[in-house]
Formats: structure tokens, C-alpha cells, sequence
DNA sequence: AATTACATACCAACCGGTCGGTACCGAACA
DNA sequence: TGTTCGGTACCGACCGGTTGGTATGTAATT
């Protein structure tokens, strides 16, 4: 074994064994032994860049967010003139997502603050600010896109920023329940569908 | 402690501290002692009732579908005439629900299969069972509607059930998330605004 | 008398976290 | 250039407490 003894590295490694396992088994349910066996790291690694598991949730929560944020911003959607092309490139993007495996497109953020919103605050809180601030980037396009096809509606574009999340959130759950992505993929027909009637052209 | 040797009542009391445990906690975090104290009943008595903690979780899961079967079966709403209004008497009484504690509205089904789904077939399973009924018994009264309203439409009434529940499984996470149900309600306006444009009047 | 419905006491495995130690680094100094 | 040195990265044995589950006892019900 090469080790590297890389700090970055190897606090990335643990990182994303945390990712894929809390994805795949819930935050509860995932401990510390099994992130760092996965991770090819020791317990006395683990708590060298770890003062506690919550704050390995606080962080994987942090690097989901950045990720998901680095992911939608170089997407090629996101090079369409049109606001409201944009936010249609984004649901077809995420609904395309929906043909890999289950733990590779679920939301990280929504299966920890499901299990943590009362019992591990701080965990909570990450998940919260990442999702606010998918939720405010998503709703930049929605308020050019308002302000070009509906300028004058009642809604406001964080509440679709939210109500499009919402649907994700759902269509996970309903995925996992239902080992597959079929039920998933005739909601978001359903949520492109809604946002359709919203933007109606001028 | 009036101790009343009820197989019935105590099984009922343990499957009903689990729900509500489960509800705040997770399944993971949840453990059988939490369980048994809270239901002021001892381990030998849990493990008479229920031969594992994943068999606890099953039944559990199908208290809380028969629950739900008999409360929409039951509420005022379904004493209108017209499936339509049913319908929207279904989204309004879900909507006000948020007005009560967040462990109380939200989803039991919901929140175990996220964390079961890969780790605890039976689980998720039960999950399962009582979501896909409980999105039949809705169907019905879309359906209903659908051949009144809109006959001709190209969407099922069971992927229209199914989308009522993601937004709803997703309203619950931002509920938790946000720790209100700001951001959840303005979720339901807008999957009423949805339905409304599905079921125009002829 | 037999069965049911619990309580008590207990277990091995596992949990998050600690701790003393070690391998390795770049900088300072001789 | 070689040596020392302090700091960082990491190891792995270990800890007290908790986990799901069991073995056994006993009082009430049938």
C-alpha cells in the first residue's frame, strides 16, 4: 500500500466513504469503524481530523453542498441565453440523473436532516444552509425567468426554488421505497409540467 | 402503575412509542430501551411481543398505514359530493395538518424507508405497502375527478397520487430542515395551483 | 395444570471516543 | 551535509457504556 500520507487526501477519503455509506445505510445507522474502513483509515486517523462523528456530518454535509454547487454551475444548461431554458435544462438534468443507481443521485443533505433535525443539530444546520443555497442559486434563473414570462404572477421564485426541491426530496423517497426511479421520473413529468403553466410565453 | 396485562394494549403502546420515536429520531437511532421505556413495558416484554427490532419496525409501519386508512377514510371531506372537491379536501386537510408539531404530521413511512431501504428489506417493504395504498385509496377520487374534468388527459390518476405524496414526502423534509412549515406550505400552495390546472372545469 | 404475559438478570458484540506511541516532514543549526 | 527538533499525520489497543437479543423466573389468566 502507497500511502501517501496526504492530510487533504485523506480527510476527503473519509469524507466520501461518509457520503456514500450515510447514503446508502442513513447517518444512525453508518459508524465511525465502517467510514474508516472503507476510507482505509484507522480510528486514531479518523479522530486526528475529526473531533466527533456529528462534526464529520457537519463537514460532508459542507462538501455535498459544494460539490452540488460546482456540479450545477459547469453544467451545460447552464450556457442557455434563456432564464427559463435554464431552469428547464436543470429539471431535465436532475431527471436524467434519475437513470444512474439510487445512492449515486440521492440527496445527501435531505437523508441526514430527515434522521438529524432533532437530534444532532449542528448536522441539521449544515444540511439546512446547503439546501438554502441550492434553493437561492436555482432561484436566480426562476426570477429572470419570471421577470421575462410572468412578470406579474403572485408566487414567488424561492417558493418554486423550494416547491422543485420539494418534488426531489419526494421522488427520492419514493425511489428507495420503490427500488427504482419509475415513480421518481412521472413526478418530475408532473413538476415540468407545473412549471410550464407558470411560464407561459408572452 | 395500574398494571393491566393487556397483550393488546401493551403491543399497542410499544408499536405507538416506536412510531413516535421513530418520528423524531430515526429508526437507527432509535433503540429497543428507548422503546421499552417509553412504553413503560421491560425488554422481556418487548421481545415477547415482537420477535426483533426490524419486526417492531414492520408492524409499526402497518399501525401507521391503518391509521392513516381510517383518519382519510374518515375526515370531512370525504362527505363531499363531487371527487374533485374531495380532492382538494384531501390537499387542504394535509395543509392545515402542518399546524401541528412536526413529529406529528409527518410521514412514519416516509422517514424509515430512507434510512431501511438498502439495510432492512421487510422495512422498507412495509414502507412500501402502506404508501402505495394509501396512493390507490387517493387514485380513486382522482380518477373519479379525471372523467368528470378531464377526460381526455394523457396523465394517470395513480402518477398523480404518487406526485401528491412527493411533494408532501419533500414539504416534510424542508419542515425539518427550516424547523417550521413556512417553506412547506407555500410547497402545498403550489401543488394546489398544479391539480387546480389538471382538473379545469369543462 | 397449562399457557400467556410479562419482569429480571444477563450476555457478547459493538458503539463513539481516548490515548500513548510512531513514522515522517520541513526548518534550524552546526 | 548531517543532525537535531518540534510538529503533523496516523496507528491500533483500549475504555466505559450501550446495543439487540436471550435465559429464566413468576404471577395472572384460561
Amino acid at each position: 500500500m502507497a500511502r501517501t500520507r496526504n492530510s487533504l487526501e485523506t480527510r476527503t477519503k473519509l469524507i466520501e466513504a461518509a457520503r456514500d455509506l450515510i447514503r446508502a445505510k442513513g447517518y444512525s445507522a453508518t459508524t465511525v469503524d465502517d467510514i474508516c474502513h472503507s476510507a482505509g483509515v484507522t480510528k486514531g486517523g479518523f479522530f486526528h481530523h475529526f473531533e466527533s462523528k456529528d462534526q464529520l456530518g457537519v463537514a460532508a454535509a459542507e462538501h455535498f453542498s459544494a460539490m452540488a454547487e460546482q456540479l450545477f454551475a459547469t453544467a451545460p444548461y447552464c450556457a442557455l441565453q434563456d432564464p427559463r431554458d435554464r431552469l428547464f435544462g436543470y429539471i431535465d438534468f436532475r431527471t436524467a440523473m434519475f437513470g444512474y443507481e439510487i445512492a449515486q443521485y440521492t440527496c445527501l443533505l435531505g437523508t441526514m436532516v430527515q434522521e438529524a433535525y432533532s437530534t444532532h443539530p449542528n448536522v441539521r444546520e449544515a444540511c439546512a444552509a446547503g439546501m438554502t443555497t441550492h434553493v437561492e442559486d436555482l432561484a436566480r434563473d426562476i426570477e429572470a425567468a419570471k421577470q421575462l414570462y410572468a412578470p406579474s404572477a403572485s408566487w414567488t421564485s424561492e417558493s418554486v426554488g423550494y416547491f422543485i426541491q420539494a418534488v426531489l426530496q419526494g421522488a427520492f423517497i419514493f425511489a428507495k421505497a420503490k427500488q427504482g426511479p419509475e415513480v421518481a421520473l412521472e413526478s418530475m413529468m408532473h413538476l415540468r409540467r407545473y412549471l410550464e403553466t407558470l411560464f407561459y410565453p408572452i
